[in-house]
Formats: structure tokens, C-alpha cells, sequence
RNA sequence: GCCCGGAUGGUGGAAUUGGUAGACACGCAGGACUUAAAAUCCUGUGGCCAUUGCGGCUGUGCGGGUUCAAUUCCCGCUCCGGGUACCA
């Protein structure tokens, strides 16, 4: 009996449905294991095989750690509502939910088929109400809440209230989108709407009219994180700047415990790094700079308050409100044309014209509160709306930009900072600005001959004590835009009366997605929501029409997944204080800034609401790498139908073509298969090498326009589900990204056949003895399950692979055959080839799943050594071995080495100057 | 520009704490079995030199350094990948 991996693994994955082997449940006796893949977003292509990689991975730890007793979750969903199936519905007129529903199946398919051990009852969808409904209701609660800046956490917006009631804003430190201040007098004398437009201002989730990052190919509205290099993250489509009125998340409240939380996790350093960078944490000062004649002020932040003696102008963000109240009317003009000017530009030619200076004069003057000097204020686009106060102090001789800006504008460029061991230097002769951090202050009056902290020091303490300033934290991290202009999302559970947005009740939720006639705008532009039929409440005020983005769904469903069938809440307390946080989450880095960042918001708010018990959600996080495509080439002679195969291709005219990968096996071209591909090259001729036809390759990413695309189905098929799994470990490092190439995926297979015949002879008879094993055997063993615990431990599953492989050749070598040593390797490897080691362990006359197996114990005595083959090195360079008795000391190592023949050759007319010996591992002699 | 990774045979990769570089696998070459093929098994396989035997030299992107000993640590570069950017 062969090796029938189909049929074996078909028997297998409906066995582990019927017997719900994967189910689940709280189990007090058992300590808690909580392993999580990202969930995917369902496209309409189906998984390749670059999907899988992560799954497998986790599926691997999931099981290891169940055999060593713990109580594992390992659950799964999907990512289900997204611009894809949306654009696809505009195209089609297919409803989204139904080419959801059909993906979510294929999807569903395709996992089923590796192999994976999710417990399928946990199954959770963003897009199904029952899910949802906890998406609108944290939204909900963060409304109510706002972000205390003293007690460092969210609390109920009533408490709120009740302060402003007593003492208005005074003695309070509320996280807000605009300093305000207000006696009780003033609040309470206040109209309620006015109040409720007021507390907008604290809320954190907020309706606000803000700067957003419009996409008008996609119709709607992204969030930082969506946009790259000026264009939309999906699609590549041009995004521009335009103030709308939209929902925010105030996650810059959390900027701070964000940013601690990154100590206490166990995330890749370069992960914490993308984050720290996102949230972009800076210390300064916020400066106040009066107006000439009048009684306006200029507000800057800036992190070099040192250099505030060489400042010789201002410059405001074209958004700034400032700008019109500062223009004089003999500039206005001038003004206006710029605005208009740098409104025209996209935020993506911004960006890619960043040498470009431009700028235009306000006529109006500042104050330096230090120097007392004159500046002039202008106004350009080199400086950001959304950072700091959206206004800057330039410090020409230090920084390049306010440099560039300078020359071009003929502005003093005063040196104020001398760099250690330099001279002062001729600004005029300067090419660019000179770095500052390090050196002595110049020109700089009272900070003369300071060290650069010292005068920030000396600063900052002035500025504090003269009322001029104040020391301030900057972040980088902006609030998130949670409103899109779009169908397929979470509705959002807010009405609006008199143009004031209230919330649902609670026991209104959930507020399902409505049906509409077109997946379009309406002829007014608003979003398609508002298509809908009875779009209102029951007393007819009006529903909000934009929906949430993708990354409110994914932010909590984590916790969903410990109590997915509550109607109650989002979690229970019960289920949340068993399961607690995720202890392994494997996903792509590409989620860095965008779900780690908002999830990890979202479930600190749910803490400090006392939702949750833990703070950070994911404990360890390991990246999987990217599968890259690897591509295979034909060269057809130009003008012809005749393709030369590699090797030969230099010696004719040709063409390189894409051919599907699918048809070529180690680079080797299946000629029939290659005519039926395509109809053009039914009469294709070959020029062969050695009769085969062999391909060119490349590494490009996986897409279909380049033939290079694998699913996972395939290869299942081809090899079989267990195969697909070690060969994806087997291919290096999880974190690293790496091509996908078949090469070498008959060697894992070779090596499951190999585990077949350890069990089975030719006749398909079983080979199994009872015997007792021998030492020999016993080292093979308790060696791999050292290697392999170790492995897995570490996430390195292409040597635990390697080490199966290892220890099969060594018992193939010594016919071992025993019961003792082949089942606790059938559990050691059950993690990874879970349907050939179910089959076998059942062979072995087991009647329980191998999943319920125990881990076998690791038994150092076996891995005792009477001798030790020392490596005898001269001056580092191994020459010989030695095989000496393990339990010598280092004399008498060392009178062995000297007199053993070999070394005697190669110390011959030298002389000894050192033997250097590590007990077990080397010899080391150091000759002249 | 800044920050973070990485570079090892023809290929994917291994070497976990500074201690035998190239495990394991692919590919390739040769051989066994076979009428033949497939499958399977055996041998060899970093490079150069010597191959009549022992063997010798060299080698982990490049150039230095520390050390008895460096793929591993330090300094300076080159190239590749990722993140990020008029962030004041």
C-alpha cells in the first residue's frame, strides 16, 4: 500500500468534523492558549499560496501547544466588508453581500482543504449584523466618553458635563480638538445645542469639519494610513485635500499609551519602530510670537527653542486661519493667488515637488519675544496645516527647508549654532543649511557659548517663566477619519436633529445596512446610504448616510471570537477574563500602522471601559513574510512560432513571454500542456536543449497578469495537504520573504513517503514491533524532539522540518521499526503533517485523535555520550578529529591532543605557545 | 535624507551563547535495479590546485580591526529589501 495522501486526507478532515475535534469551550482545569491569524478580506481570486504561510504557521503552534495541555483557541472570520466587492457590485449590479457570501465559501474551501485545526464555530463575518452590532455600539460608547488627560484614561462625557456645570473648563485637562475655555456661568448659560456642538470638541469618536484626504476616483474619504506617496493604498488612485464634514476617532488621546504599551509587548523591533514612527512623539515648545500693530498672535511649536535668535522670518500653512487675518491689503492679492494656487496642486504633486519653493509675502511683521526683532510673516505650503499649530519660526542656517526658503527669497541667514571643533562660517558661501544638534550657540545673546541641550534648557525655562511659552509634546499620529462616502460598510448608529447628531439607543442596535437601488452616489453627491428607503428613524429624523471604514470591523474581533454568539454584549466577562488576550498573533506587516494601531486604540478604550481586563490585546505578534511570484519565461523567435529553449537564446532574436508557471516543472517546459494553454501556440516548434525545453525565471509579485499565480488547491491536489504544509515551512525563515518555487517540493514529499515506509512494507502490511528500542534509537528520537520543541519555540519551522528529515534518514539507516521510538515521533510531527499522522497513529491501534496525544518529554540521558569526536583546531583552523573518552579533564585532553600523530605533524619545528580546550566542543592549539 | 532589516555553493537555506562553515532539501553528475520507463536506492557535488596516494590553498557582499578562534563582535563602505518624510 502506497502512500494515498488523497484519500487519507479527505478521510481525515471529515472525521475532525463529525467529531468536532476542534470545538473549543472554557475549561477552568486548563491553562488558556489564544492563537490568532489576521483574518483575510475575502477577494474574489481566492487564496494563493502566499495566504496560507501565516495559517500554517499558527496552525503548527496550535496544535503543538494542545498536546502539551493547552486550552487552545485558534479561531477564524473573515474581513467581509471592503471597497472590492463594492466596485465589483457598481460594475455587475450584484448585490455585495451576495459576491461576499460566494467568496467567503471559496475562501472556506480552500482552508478546509489544508488542514487547519480552527474551531469553526467561532466563525465570525464584520458584515453580519449580529457581529456588527458591537461595531456601533463601541462607537456609540466612545461618543459618550472622553479622553482625561490627567487620569490618562476615556471616561463618561457626563462626568464632563458635570464639571462645566460647577467650574467650567477650569482645573480639568480633557484630550480635545481645540483649546477652549469657558466659565460654569458660560456653560451653563449656554443653549443645548450649543453645548452639544461644545462637547464635540472632547467626544471621542467626534463629528468635525476637517481636512480630509479625498479620493474621487474611489468616491470617498481615506485614512492616513490609506494613502501612500499621495495616492489611495487600494487601487493607486490620486487623493487630494478637501475639508468635509466627518466622523473622527480621537486616537491621538491615546498617542502616549500607545506608545508605552510597544515596551510590554513582545512585537518585532522593526514593528515597534513603524509604530514609535507613526505616532512620531516630539518634545518642544510651543512659542507665542505677537503681531506688529496689532493684536494678533502667532502660535508655533518647535523642538530647537535654542535657535530662536536665528529666526529671521515665519511662515504659516496656506490652510492657516491666520493667513487672511495677516495679509495687508496691499498683499491680499498677491495672497489669494497663491491660495489659489497651492489649492490646485494635489497633495500628491506637493510631495513629489518638494524642491519646488514657493511662498508668498503677508506684509505683516512679527515679534521675536527673545530678540525683540522685526521678522516678516509669510506664507507657504512647505509647512503642514495638520502638524503642530500649522505655523513655524524659521531658523534658515539650521534647517535645509527654511534654507531653500531663504535664498530663494533673499532672507537673512544668520548662524547661530557652531558645530564642535568648527569655526563660524560665511552663510552666504553655505550650499545648505548645517546640521545643529551638536555645538556651541552663537549670535544668540544670553545663550552665547551654550551647548545645544543646555540652551534649550535655558530656553524653555525663559519662555515658561515669561509667559511667552510653554513646553509641549507633539504627535505625529492624527485623529482617524471614520466616515466613508461609501455602501458596503457598518452603518453608522446616528440620527441627526436640527443638523446636531445624536445616537441610537442601544436596544436599537443593530441598525442593519439598508438595500439601495445603485451602489452610487446621488445625483446631489451624497454617499449611496442615502438611497435607501425610509432611511430615518421611527420619529423621522434622518440617518446618518456616510458608513464606517474597513478597519472599525477588524479593530475587536479578537475578543468576539472568545464569546461569538453573545447577544448580550461584545464579550462576556466570563469568557473575556478566561481567554484574556491573544498570546500568538501571526500576520503581514502591512497592517502596521493601519489594524495594530486602531485595535490596539480601540481595546484600551474598551479597557477603561472595564469591558476588557488587558490592555494591550496582542501579546507576541510575529510577522510572516511576503510569497513572492516566481515567474517562468519562453523566448519565441521574432517573427516566428518557434521558441528556443534558455540556454540557447542568445544566439537568436527572441522575445521573453510569460508562460504560466502551472506548466513548467523545474523550469522545464510540459510542451503538450504549453499548446493547449493558448490557442496561438498550438503549432508552436521548439528549439530543445537536451530534448526538454527549459524556461527563464524572475522574481516578481504574485499576480495573474504574469502567470505566475499558485493556489494552494493545486498543490493539494498535486501533493497533498500535509505536503503543502511542511514545504511552505520548509521554504526558510517565517518572517523572511521569499519567491514561491516548486523546486524542492519533492524532497518534503520524498520525506512523507519516507515516514510511509517506516510503517509499511511493499505488500501494505504493517511493520510494527513491539520490541524494545535501542540506544542507539532512543538518541534519535530524544534528540529531534529536543530540536523540534526548541524549533517551534522560536518560530523556526524550516529547521523543525529539517529535523524530521534527519531523523527519518537516521531510522531508515538503522531499519528501526520499534513502537517506542515511532510513536512519540508521530506526535512531535503531528503539528505539521496532521492527516498522515492521524492515518498512522490510528494504524498503531489508536482509537482517540493524535490532537489528544501528549507531547512526549524530552529525556536527556539518552543524549549521554561516552566519547566526543573533538575537532582539534591549529591557530583556528580545524585540521583533524579526535575522538577521546567525554568524561577526561583538560589535562588530559591535553596530553592526548600532544601526543596523538597528527598533531605531532602539524606542531612539528613549531612551538606551542597555547592549547586552548572547551570541554565538549573544541581543541584549539596556538603554534608560532 | 532618516529609521529598521538583509547579503553564506548552481538554488532554497543551516550554523540557537564567538568554537568543525555549507546541516536538510532541490538541482546536477555517475552508478544499481529494470527489456525500458517510473518509482526506489547508492556515490559524488563551494572554488582552485594536486589527483599515484596522503593532500594543500582558499572561501560567508567589500575594506580594516578585536580574539587562541569571527558568518557571529567593533569601525568604515557597496548593494538589495521594508518603513517613513517638507513633521518644524
Amino acid at each position: 500500500m502506497e502512500y494515498n495522501f488523497n484519500e487519507i486526507e479527505k478521510k481525515w478532515q471529515q472525521y475532525w468534523i463529525d467529531n468536532k475535534t476542534y470545538k473549543v469551550t472554557i475549561n477552568p482545569e486548563k491553562p488558556k492558549f489564544y492563537v490568532l491569524d489576521m483574518f483575510p478580506y475575502p477577494s474574489g481570486a481566492g487564496l494563493h499560496v502566499g495566504h496560507p504561510l501565516g495559517y500554517i504557521a499558527s496552525d503548527i503552534f496550535s496544535r503543538y501547544k494542545r498536546l502539551n495541555g493547552f486550552n487552545v483557541l485558534h479561531p477564524m472570520g473573515y474581513d467581509a466588508y471592503g471597497l472590492p466587492a463594492e466596485q465589483y457590485a457598481i460594475q455587475t449590479g450584484q448585490h455585495p453581500a451576495i459576491t461576499t457570501e460566494n467568496n467567503i465559501a471559496r475562501y472556506r474551501g480552500q482552508m478546509d482543504k489544508i488542514g487547519f485545526s480552527y474551531d469553526w464555530d467561532r466563525e465570525v463575518k464584520t458584515c453580519e449584523p449580529d457581529y456588527y452590532h458591537w461595531t456601533q455600539w463601541a462607537f456609540i460608547k466612545m461618543f459618550e466618553h472622553y479622553f482625561d488627560n490627567d487620569a490618562k484614561k476615556a471616561l463618561p462625557i457626563t462626568e464632563l458635563v458635570a464639571h462645566f456645570e460647577k467650574k467650567g473648563t477650569e482645573g480639568i485637562n480633557p484630550a480635545q480638538s481645540e483649546e477652549l475655555s469657558f466659565t460654569a456661568k458660560e456653560w451653563n448659560s449656554k443653549s443645548e445645542k450649543d453645548k452639544l456642538i461644545t462637547l464635540l470638541n472632547y467626544r471621542l469618536a467626534y463629528l468635525a469639519d476637517t481636512m480630509v484626504n479625498w479620493c474621487p476616483a474611489l468616491g470617498t474619504v481615506l485614512a492616513n494610513d490609506e494613502v501612500k506617496d499621495g495616492v489611495s493604498l487600494r487601487g493607486g488612485h490620486p487623493v487630494e485635500q478637501k475639508l468635509m464634514r466627518q466622523w473622527l476617532l480621537r486616537v491621538s488621546a491615546y498617542a502616549d499609551r500607545l506608545l508605552e504599551g510597544l515596551d510590554t509587548i513582545d512585537w518585532s523591533d522593526s514593528l515597534k519602530e513603524i509604530q514609535r514612527n507613526w505616532i512620531g512623539r516630539s518634545e518642544g515648545a510651543e512659542m507665542v510670537f505677537k503681531v506688529k500693530d496689532s493684536e494678533l498672535e502667532m502660535k508655533i511649536f518647535t523642538t530647537r527653542a535654542d535657535t530662536i535668535f536665528g529666526v529671521t522670518f515665519m511662515v504659516l500653512a496656506p490652510e492657516s486661519e491666520l493667513v487672511q487675518k495677516l495679509s495687508k491689503p496691499e498683499q491680499l492679492k498677491e495672497v489669494e493667488d497663491y491660495l489659489e494656487q497651492t489649492k490646485k496642486r494635489t497633495e500628491r504633486e506637493r510631495q513629489t515637488e518638494v524642491k519646488k519653493v514657493s511662498g508668498v509675502f503677508t506684509g505683516s511683521y512679527a515679534i521675536n519675544p527673545l530678540s525683540k526683532e522685526e521678522i516678516p510673516i509669510w506664507v507657504s505650503d512647505y509647512v503642514l496645516a495638520g502638524y503642530g499649530t500649522g505655523a513655524i519660526m524659521a531658523v534658515p542656517a539650521h534647517d535645509s527647508r527654511d534654507f531653500a526658503f531663504a535664498r530663494a527669497f533673499n532672507l537673512p541667514i544668520p548662524q547661530v549654532v557652531v558645530p564642535k571643533g568648527q569655526e563660524p562660517g560665511d552663510t552666504s558661501t553655505w550650499s545648505d543649511s548645517i546640521d545643529s544638534k551638536e555645538g556651541t550657540l552663537i549670535n544668540s545673546g544670553f545663550l552665547n557659548g551654550l551647548s545645544v541641550p543646555e540652551a534649550i534648557e535655558k530656553t524653555q525655562q525663559y519662555i515658561s517663566e515669561k509667559g511667552i511659552g510653554k513646553i509641549k509634546v507633539n504627535y505625529r499620529l492624527r485623529d482617524a477619519i471614520f466616515s466613508r462616502q461609501r455602501y458596503w460598510g457598518e452603518p453608522f448608529p446616528v440620527y441627526y436633529k436640527d443638523g446636531i447628531p445624536y445616537m441610537l439607543n442601544e436596544d436599537e442596535l443593530p441598525l442593519e445596512l439598508p438595500e439601495v437601488d445603485k451602489y452610487l452616489p446621488t445625483e446631489k453627491g451624497e454617499p449611496p446610504l442615502a438611497r435607501a428607503k425610509n432611511w430615518h428613524t421611527k420619529e423621522g429624523y434622518p440617518l446618518e448616510v456616510n458608513t464606517m471604514p474597513g478597519f472599525a470591523g477588524s479593530s475587536a474581533y479578537y475578543l468576539r471570537y472568545m464569546d461569538p454568539k453573545n447577544n448580550k454584549e461584545l464579550v462576556s466577562k466570563e469568557a473575556n477574563s478566561y481567554w484574556k488576550d491573544v498570546d500568538l498573533y501571526i500576520g503581514g506587516t502591512e497592517h502596521a500602522t493601519g489594524h495594530l494601531l486602531y485595535s490596539r486604540f480601540w481595546n484600551k478604550f474598551l479597557y477603561d471601559l472595564g469591558k476588557v481586563c488587558k490592555d494591550e490585546p496582542f501579546k507576541k505578534l510575529v510577522n510572516q513574510g511576503m510569497i513572492q511570484g516566481r515567474s517562468n519565461f519562453v523566448y519565441r523567435i521574432n517573427g516566428t512560432n518557434k521558441f528556443v529553449s534558455f540556454n540557447l537564446k542568445d544566439q537568436y532574436d527572441t522575445m521573453e513571454i510569460h508562460v504560466d508557471v502551472n506548466i513548467v516543472h523545474n523550469d522545464m517546459l510540459d510542451i503538450e500542456a504549453f499548446r493547449a494553454w493558448n490557442p496561438e501556440y498550438h503549432d508552436a516548434e521548439f528549439i530543445l536543449e537536451n530534448g526538454k525545453y527549459i524556461c527563464g525565471w524572475a522574481i516578481e509579485k504574485m499576480s495573474k497578469s504574469m502567470f505566475n499565480v499558485v493556489n494552494p488547491d493545486t498543490i493539494v491536489e498535486e501533493y497533498g495537504a500535509d505536503t503543502l504544509r511542511l514545504y511552505e515551512m520548509f521554504l526558510g525563515p517565517l518572517e523572511q520573504s521569499k519567491p514561491w518555487d516548486t523546486n524542492g517540493i519533492d524532497g518534503v514529499h520524498k520525506f512523507l513517503r519516507k515516514v510511509w515506509r517506516l510503517f509499511f512494507d511493499r505488500d501494505g502490511k504493517l511493520i510494527m514491533s513491539d520490541e524494545k528500542a535501542s540506544a542507539e534509537e532512543f538518541k534519535v528520537l530524544h534528540r529531534t524532539i529536543k530540536k523540534t520543541v526548541d524549533d517551534i519555540e522560536r518560530f523556526s519551522f524550516n529547521t523543525a522540518v529539517s529535523s524530521f528529515m534527519i531523523c527519518i534518514n537516521d531510522l531508515n539507516s538503522l531499519a528501526c521499526n520499534k513502537r517506542e521510538i515511532l510513536e512519540p515521533l508521530l506526535v512531535i510531527m503531528a503539528p505539521f503533517a496532521p492527516h498522515i499522522t492521524e492515518e498512522l497513529w490510528q494504524n498503531l491501534g489508536h482509537s482517540q485523535s493524535i490532537c489528544d496525544a501528549q507531547w512526549p518529554e524530552f529525556n536527556p540521558d539518552y543524549m549521554v555520550e561516552s566519547v566526543v569526536q573533538y575537532p582539534v583546531s591549529f591557530n583556528g583552523k580545524m585540521r583533524f578529529k579526535l575522538e577521546l573518552p567525554a568524561d577526561i579533564n583538560t589535562k588530559e585532553i591535553e596530553a592526548a591532543v600532544l601526543k596523538d600523530e597528527q598533531a605531532i605533524k602539524w606542531t612539528e619545528g613549531k612551538e606551542i605557545k597555547k592549547i586552548i580546550i572547551v570541554p565538549g566542543k573544541i581543541i584549539n592549539v596556538v603554534v608560532a
